[in-house]
DNA sequence: AAAACGATTGAACAATTGTTCATATAATAC
DNA sequence: GTATTATATGAACAATTGTTCAATCGTTTT
């Protein structure tokens, strides 16, 4: 008979006292859900590229960063959308143009950090 | 007549000089195709959860990490496979047991940079 | 007024994703 | 030998993704 309530209970655990101090370290379901959703924003080659040249440039119009990118404004603006919705970056509108800038100041840290570990290789 | 070899030239920048200089410090395609990788790595919960684990104790196996993180082995064992493929796990097989380690030690500055930003919140 | 411009949006599409289920492999126990 | 265990895997599936295309919305210019 099953112990109810937990469907893999303890006793199956190859190394239990791993196991248990493991569990009690666990982070919440939602950290791990947050956590991922931060990833995942820079887990799109279009969008690590506008984050790292927003990390150059305070304020760039959408426009501009489709002439660095060398994408389409549409491509671009669908992105930015994604990474507004992130809260991650935020936007300027002045008359018909939109600029835009990194919101969140700690991704940049994250980012840098990403950087130095891919060109460390 | 457009100019050929460039579907976006510099002529239509808002900001020619910021959209210069950003160019200028761009990185490679390849650069961003790998960074956004690494970031997608920990873009899933399941997988980020799988690393936090690793990141408390150095080896699991793979039922104990089903223990932990609370689903089956299948789904622990398929994700394991994709963060082996992109080099961030690997394993020692001892007997009918895999233990699963860390492989990128880089990696765990990234993730705690990460777990740092989603707690300051 | 119309035209041009920068940006946004929705629909469509192929491509990728993560889980479940069933099965397979390989090592150990009986 | 058979049975059991730990892990791996393939197929199937729904869900999500990122781009393109066309149309749209505001704003500015003429």
């Amino acid at each position: 008979m099953k112990k109810p309530g937990s469907h893999k209970n303890l006793l199956n655990s190859v190394e239990k006292a791993k196991v248990i101090s493991v569990k009690k370290k666990m982070k919440t379901e939602k950290c791990f859900q947050y956590l991922a959703e931060t990833f995942k924003a820079m887990s799109d080659p279009t969008r690590a590229k506008i984050i790292y040249a927003l990390c150059q440039e305070d304020e760039l119009c959408v426009s501009d960063l489709s002439s660095i990118i060398e994408t389409t404004n549409s491509a671009i603006s669908h992105q930015l959308r994604n990474l507004r919705n992130m809260k991650l970056v935020k936007y300027n509108k002045v008359g018909k143009m939109a600029f835009y800038s990194l919101d969140d100041k700690h991704i940049n840290n994250l980012f840098a950090e990403g950087l130095r570990h891919v060109e460390e290789k």
